[in-house]
DNA sequence: GATTGAACTGAACGAGCGTTCAGATCACGA
DNA sequence: TCGTGATCTGAACGCTCGTTCAGTTCAATC
């Protein structure tokens, strides 16, 4: 039950959950041992019940973390005014999150199965906010006649998995940079939903 | 080490198949014991080793097996002729053959990580090989002035993400038919590339 | 009716699982 | 110097895991 105070927990806690979002998302969490987790912060299995309840709760808490930062990373990169800025935003600020947290990342989208269903409906609450988020804009500009969008939920999740997708195939060092990627991928969103190249001119595509 | 010529295991060999593919994309991989695929077919676990050398090689043939299909599938669909209408038919042959195979979709694109070393890379040359279908249809287009894509390996990475994200929201008898998916899917693309509506006009938009 | 061989059972193997807990350790305040 | 309480160990709990295999069943063949 304790729950630190002393001094070696204070850094073991966020080390327990390092060890584990690492392990979690190279094997998958079914496959990982808590005595797996343990060995990697060179611990015995039971001392991590200091850090944590149980096994499910380290995902849990894991997933729930991830996705609040998300949320409240937007809410501080969102700059309002045109639906087009924004969009242009919400795809750097996307691609730029997430390559920054491949591991975590990973994890919200691969273990959802893995979560006992209250658990699972609570993330699913917070997913569902980030891509409401996304459709406002979507909504905004098509209804402001700045997007050519056929139906806006459906390019939200289209958005949503092209800039997420970056994350199945980035690696450091590769052969183009992270500007030039948001570059590109911006482009292309741009182009799918039908925004013009700049709110100030009037130029096509 | 009896492989079929009897009656009954001709019939339990795909249904072996067929519950394990359900039962991994439900619970993933390392989730499901040999004892719950038995159950589901109604045997005891040992008989499933009259169907297969073990568990590991279960998952394999079910990935090398979809991956396979999905080439010669696209093969017969591929119209070949312009950059443009091959594209078309790529993205409404790749919904629709996604679509109608969830688990194995779910499956190849989750359990990677639950491969042995040699079967991930026999896995991944099968999947390149799809990618690489695409990104000629990309480059080409590019080539001949059809398309307006700034580099074919992204847009490929990056329509084959949007396509494929159908699979994570699509429910049957949900708001829009698959029909109308496709519709819009490819909408979405062919502006994305900067393709025009159709070859034999010059509309813009 | 006897023989065959594929199909399958049921028990067992060693190993590892998540979790609990009595007790050891040890830095720190009194 | 002692006492305290946070930190951690190491063993144990009941259970499930993938896999093996001797033996049973039974339809098809002669």
């Amino acid at each position: 039950m304790a729950r630190k105070t002393g001094s070696h927990a204070e850094v073991t806690g966020p080390r327990v959950r390092a060890a584990a979002e690492r392990l979690f998302a190279r094997h998958g969490f079914a496959a990982v041992s808590m005595r797996k987790i343990a060995a990697e912060v060179g611990l015995q299995a039971g001392a991590l019940y200091l850090y944590t309840p149980d096994k499910q709760t380290l995902l849990f808490e894991m997933m729930r973390a991830h996705l609040e930062e998300l949320l409240a990373a937007w809410g501080e990169a969102d700059p309002g005014g045109s639906p087009r800025a924004r969009l242009e935003a919400f795809c750097r600020f996307h691609i730029r999150f997430h390559l920054d947290r491949v591991d975590a990342v990973f994890i919200a989208y691969m273990e959802l199965r893995n979560l006992e269903p209250g658990n699972f409906a609570a993330v699913e609450v917070l997913r569902r906010r980030y891509e409401v988020a996304l459709e406002g804009i979507l909504a905004d500009g098509q209804a402001q006649g700045e997007f050519a969008v056929t139906d806006a939920r459906l390019a939200t999740m289209a958005v949503i998995a092209m800039l997420t997708g970056v994350n199945t195939w980035y690696r450091e060092g590769g052969r183009l940079s992270r500007d030039k990627i948001e570059e590109i991928y911006w482009d292309l969103v741009r182009k799918a939903v039908g925004a013009r190249k700049s709110t100030a001119n009037t130029d096509l595509v």
